[in-house]
DNA sequence: TTTCGAACAGTTTTT
DNA sequence: CTGTTCGAAA
């Protein structure tokens, strides 16, 4: 079955519902499998399908493609050769490995980026190439070198014990296409295939959608083709346009009724998609009524974008908790400004994404001493662990230590063990890299019986890594996501008790395997009282009574290096049209005509996709900050209608005075809507008037000196101390 | 030979 | 903000 259902309609309710019913016709939970984009949507999922059936679905196999691929990998762990301890890295682990690969086949690193090489074979393996069928198809330089790279990476990979985050797929399929009884088992085991978000599958992800069906041919996917928001990463559309192709006697069902929007965000959101030329044809229509206008803002730069989104937050929130407020971006850069206007006023918030948790350096640096007592051969976890805190081990011992090891064919661990063995190291190395062998050998005799936080605990004492976080500089706030880290170990084998793993790892093997596969939305929590700031990729699949999008501007959404051709302008127009489609009563969109961005001040124009835009569902608006004078009278906007954008392409720093009543619609035929209903108060400035700044918070005003928009003030903040701002830029509100 | 500070680079989206 | 690189000091 295919449902081919848009933004809204309820596709997660029609896989949870589906789930249900067959438990309820007498199938066993264990007999389904259910492939969820995020592990919390899992979660979700599990729950809701608990309130449908009254019990909680025991068996069930629900998670993402990842995480079912590392368990199914776990469990068959004797048919492949790594062992049900392996490891897996996230990009950066990845990045490493293949930055020493390079080394191992003498490509220069300078010359070709780690980074460039690893995105390559990232692609080749979720296209399924192998190495040596990609370098035989390999013509560009880049592809070359790559192809050089490519098989000494996987053989790095192996003597590590590890996986990648694409291996994982790739691994399950070779494993359930090349072995008749893996997939007879799995093929057999699972009854019914349910797939959520089927339009970001890439070809490996559909292989082992396949594989998985191959004995009962039951799958039932849920996607959107006009939500494809991943062909970045190798998400092919095809996959959802051939389904009925690939799977004979396909049920088509369309869902094309939204129950989230209004009327209004609707026509918005429909007007923008119906843009694209690659897209299967259709309109969404809700019933509900065509409630508020969608607001689009002109602003001057950030701030006055983030300051101008809290107050309508302040509007909004006699109707709406914080929770119910999403704000919405393209990169994650774009948090900054919101996140300083948003402290400034003390409201409440939470970023999504961005640096995540298990990415934090310290957390890491403790994570690699847990991998390695996992698995002994992770040669990239002990040079993280070795390096960190300082033991008299540097760059050049650890160079002879991989030389000994060539010779060997041990691991990392293993030559260190022996270390007064290797010729040439100094004593005092040698000593340091024995001893740290010897400590991590005693830890692991730990692992199979003690917990996993016990084990951790140990692990921080002996190797003395809470002294040398204390030492560093903001070593308070590591020290704490150490102990963070720590607390998670306790729910995970609390959340774990009386489960039955039929894969028995050790629980902190498990624990580092589910981690390594966490992203920040699965830790997300809606019920906190807090607005929501993530980047639209996240928010898909969510939902929020008000929504924000910042930053619509042209080279940011669409996002310049992203839309070279065609289809990635169509991809980023399906990003925008996802965005639009999370609101559910009050969108707003804003842009702003400066922005700082890679260092300078820039330029900015309106996103094209704001062109398509109905007229009669939007309510623009021209906040930017007109300013006041110290005696109190309001500065007037002169919207230009004739200005076209062109004018502003040489706009330069002089200019900026003018910034703030650039007109968004001035190439449009019937001109702008103006309305100042949300800008700045004006307000008495006077010494001892107590304000508030965005970033510096509250103050107590000193002196005002100058007037009109060369007005500065010196303020005495009570955090911050003195310091003199210019008025017309600092976006100062009155107190309280 | 190691360690450390300074300077510098890179910053799209993510499992 | 993190990681890398380079030179200088220990």
């Amino acid at each position: 079955m295919l449902v081919l259902a848009g933004a809204g309609s309820g596709k997660t309710r029609v896989l949870t519902a589906r789930i249900a019913r067959l438990m309820e016709d007498g199938l066993p939970p264990y007999r389904i499998l259910a492939v969820t984009f995020t592990n919390k949507a899992a979660d979700v999922m599990r729950h809701r399908i608990a309130g449908l059936v009254g019990h909680e679905p025991d068996g069930l196999w629900a998670g993402t493609f990842h995480s079912v691929c590392a368990r199914i990998l776990r469990i068959e762990a004797d048919r492949t050769d790594r062992t049900r301890g392996f490891t897996i890295y996230d990009e950066s682990d990845s990045q490493r490995a293949v930055k020493r690969a390079m080394e191992d086949v003498d490509v220069d690193p300078r010359r070709w980026s780690a980074k460039g090489v690893r995105a390559r074979i990232s692609d080749a393996k979720n296209a399924m190439v192998r190495p040596e069928e990609f370098a035989a198809a390999a013509f560009d330089p880049l592809s070359r070198v790559t192809g050089t790279v490519y098989p000494a990476y996987e053989r790095l990979l192996a003597r590590c014990n590890a996986y990648d985050f694409d291996d994982l797929l790739l691994r399950a399929v070779r494993l359930l296409e090349e072995d008749d009884e893996v997939r007879e088992h799995y093929g057999g085991r699972f009854a019914h295939v349910l797939v959520d978000e089927y339009q970001d599958t890439n070809h490996a992800q559909y292989r082992l959608v396949r594989a998985w069906a191959s004995v009962h041919g039951n799958v039932c996917v849920v996607g959107d083709d006009d939500q494809s928001i991943y062909g970045w990463r190798g998400a092919d559309l095809r996959n959802i346009l051939d389904f009925e192709r690939d799977f004979p006697g396909t049920a088509v069902v369309r869902l094309e009724q939204n129950y989230r929007s209004t009327g209004a965000i609707l026509n918005v959101a429909n007007a923008v998609i119906a843009r694209n030329r690659a897209r299967k044809e259709k309109r969404l229509r809700t019933e509900r009524s065509h409630g508020a206008r969608v607001v689009v803002a002109a602003l001057r730069d950030e701030r006055a974008e983030a300051s101008w989104t809290v107050r309508q937050v302040e509007s909004h929130r006699d109707r709406y908790t914080l929770g119910e407020v999403g704000v919405l971006y393209r990169t994650n850069a774009q948090s900054r400004a919101y996140e300083d206007a948003l402290r400034g006023v003390g409201m409440p918030y939470r970023v999504v994404g961005g640096i995540r948790f298990y990415e934090r350096r310290e957390v890491k640096d403790v994570l690699a001493y847990l991998q390695l007592l996992v698995n002994p051969a992770d040669d990239t976890a002990f040079f993280r662990a070795i390096g960190w805190p300082r033991r008299g081990v540097g760059a050049v011992t650890l160079e002879r230590l991989e030389t000994a090891r060539s010779r060997s064919d041990g691991s990392l661990l293993d030559v260190a063990a022996a270390a007064r063995q290797v010729e040439g190291l100094p004593a005092g190395a040698a000593r340091a890299l024995a001893l740290f062998a010897k400590d991590i050998g005693a830890l692991a005799d730990l692992v199979p019986v003690a917990s996993s936080a016990e084990v951790a605990e140990e692990c921080v004492r002996t190797f003395g890594l809470r002294s040398a976080l204390e030492a560093e500089e903001d070593g308070e706030d590591r020290l704490a996501n150490v102990d963070e880290l720590i607390a998670g170990m306790v729910a995970f084998a609390a959340d774990r008790r009386g489960v039955e793993e039929e894969s028995a790892g050790s629980e902190l093997g498990l624990f580092l395997q589910h981690v390594s596969l966490l992203s920040d939305i699965d830790q997300y929590d809606p019920e906190e009282g807090a607005v929501s700031l993530m980047t639209l990729h996240n928010a898909k699949g969510m939902e929020f009574p008000v929504v924000f999008i910042g930053g619509a501007e042209e080279g940011l959404l669409p996002l310049g290096r992203s839309a070279e051709t065609i289809e990635e302008l169509e991809e980023e127009r399906r990003l925008f049209y996802v965005g639009l489609t999370r609101a559910m009563d009050h969108l707003h969109v804003t842009h702003v005509s400066r922005r700082f961005r890679a260092g300078t001040s820039m330029p900015c124009f309106p996103s094209s996709f704001l062109d398509d835009l109905p007229d009669e569902a939007i309510d623009r608006r021209m906040s930017g900050s007109p300013g006041w004078r110290s005696g109190g009278s309001r500065f007037t906007a002169h919207g230009t209608s004739h200005e076209s954008r062109s004018a502003w392409a040489g706009s330069s720093d002089r200019d900026r005075s003018f910034d703030w009543r650039y007109d968004p619609a001035a190439t449009r035929d019937d001109g702008p809507v103006y309305d100042y209903s949300d800008s700045q108060e004006t307000f008495e400035l006077a010494c001892g008037t107590r304000i508030v700044h965005p970033r510096f918070g509250p103050g107590t005003v000193l002196s005002i000196m100058g007037d009109g928009r060369t007005a500065k003030a010196s303020i005495e903040f009570d955090l911050e101390g003195p310091k003199t701002l210019l008025v017309a830029h600092a976006g100062l509100r009155p107190a309280g």
